[in-house]
DNA sequence: TTGAATTGATGCCAAAATGGTATTGGTCGC
DNA sequence: GCGACCAATACCATTTTGGCATCAATTCAA
């Protein structure tokens, strides 16, 4: 990766010897001899001294030696970093996902496997809500995102990690924590915080279509703009609160989860990149995904609530 | 001085488009598409994606890009220090010299203004005796040789730098110190220090040769091996030295210094180096050394005494 | 001292690499 | 759909590089 006439100089220099450092390049010595002069000519300065029997760097020379094996190795390096990056071995992942997701489970696990797999790669992420996500993957600053119930992403890809169930999220002390099992049709009474559907709009009319099917009669009292507002209120024994079992892992203070036998709702977990995009390291973090997704089995939550 | 194939890739890539990069390399485009696939087919992997319009860097491509930006400044770099080299201005001076030389006057002299004129040349110093600095010269572990009454040199170029004047070592409170003029006649009686002939042939034999022809009678009563023991001898009150002037600047503890009208013995300071080396390095120096000769005179040092 | 051996340089031609012009194929915007 | 844009391809010219034979200078040995 450099230049022939550098590369033969290097040689002749090594071997102070024009006839062996020219069968050591497999080429004939007079054509070793003409370009080095042509070096010489080009640089302006001699790199050898004739003397009557071989030859001799000029302290030029040595210098210019000097120099260029250090180039060749730093030549060597900055190829091999490039080929690692084109194996996705080397380089930056940069992931954006709910933050929820990060805490427990399938993300957490995969980016764990990933890093060990490909040490070199650095993976930077960035927790934030379903729109910027989707917004910074088209605008190129995030390499994937992972977020529940994409929609109108028919410009992205698109794969499906795990369907998440809703549970639901008590205060302390709530009396259905008693029962042995929580059916849509004991929530009846319960005030029930909800959210504003611009937040999660398949979440929001899946929860209400499967409330009304299992016969319930749901009573929201206000709407929140995110669930941890929500389950700040469920806390503060506001009323109870549907939430992604995801929460699971981090209860806020006071507040416990059950899952609700006959709500059949779940959120889908995906992992979305741009469709042209093809890099190896992105090729490789799917794949890792993938894999994880898989072992995991398909709701792997709810044996955990 | 990279190869064309990466000069074109850089052009490429900073451009993020063929068209624009050819005519900022003056070729055609053609050409520039060719060789930048040709390059890809080398390394084995891709450096661009292409696009309906225009190009984009692969992740391979962007850290090839940086290492190649990073490459080619270090090549830049280092034809630069060659250059210099070539010039003069830039290497390594192996100088070798008797320790007493480099206390202070011309050769200090020349050194500071050399390393003013020439701040990038490296000058490394060894002082040693006489015999290992040809020694050294000849084997091409020194560049330069400074030394006293260099003999059989025929095979290197010695030139003349300056007369250093024989003066007395005498202990303090020397009777002699109160004359105020100390011909040779006056040491009569005193016992004199020597030195081992092999020490310094010449000088040995000039000094027996002045002290005689100026009448008086040299009564030696040892030969230590070197001026520092003879130095030593005179401290401790054994006797009378004759040593080289340099050695006013660094008066040994108890010992003073007196020139000796009549006694005309001088040694001559030369520096030497091999008849083939033609470094710009050295022809610099040697300009500047003999630059500092002539301006400080012939004789400088009997006037400091 | 002479002749063989060594070593790098030169002359000449062949091969390979590189460049130029014309053109194609694909996509975007109007 | 038409023109503009952009890179790729085809084909030929030019330049660069390589090989072979030979030379010139020197060393080494007989």
């Amino acid at each position: 990766m450099l230049p022939r006439r550098i590369r033969y100089f290097i040689a002749v220099a090594e071997e102070e010897h024009f006839g062996r450092a020219a069968s050591r390049l497999r080429i004939a010595q007079p054509a070793l001899s003409r370009q080095v002069r042509l070096l010489e000519t080009e640089l302006g300065f001699d790199l050898f001294e004739r003397l009557p029997r071989g030859v001799r760097l000029t302290p030029a020379g040595q210098v210019m030696l000097t120099e260029m094996q250090a180039l060749e190795v730093q030549a060597q390096a900055g190829v091999g970093r490039a080929r690692l990056a084109a194996e996705g071995r080397h380089g930056t992942l940069r992931l954006g996902l709910i933050e929820s997701v990060a805490w427990q489970g399938l993300v957490p696990d995969a980016l764990r496997e990933y890093r060990q797999r490909v040490p070199d790669v650095d993976v930077s992420l960035s927790t934030m809500p379903t729109a910027p996500q989707l917004e910074r993957l088209r605008q190129r600053q995030l390499d994937a995102a992972i977020l529940y119930n994409p929609l109108e992403v028919e410009d992205l890809v698109s794969i499906r990690l795990a369907s998440i169930p809703i549970v639901l999220a008590m205060p302390e002390g709530c009396p259905l924590l008693d029962l042995p099992e929580i059916r849509v049709r004991d929530l009846t009474g319960y005030p029930l915080i909800g959210f504003q559907r611009l937040a999660s709009p398949k979440l929001f009319d899946d929860l209400n279509a499967a409330l009304v099917r299992a016969g319930g009669e749901p009573t929201f009292i206000s709407d929140p703009m995110n669930e941890a507002e929500m389950l700040a209120l469920v806390s503060m024994g506001s009323g109870l609160g549907l939430a992604n079992a995801m929460q699971v892992w981090r209860p806020p203070h006071g507040v416990c989860f059950a899952p609700v036998a006959d709500l059949n709702v779940t959120q889908e977990l995906h992992v979305l990149h741009r469709r042209d995009e093809d890099s190896p390291v992105l090729a490789e973090f799917l794949a890792v995904l993938g894999e994880q997704a898989r072992a995991v089995g398909p709701e792997p939550l709810f044996d955990a609530v």
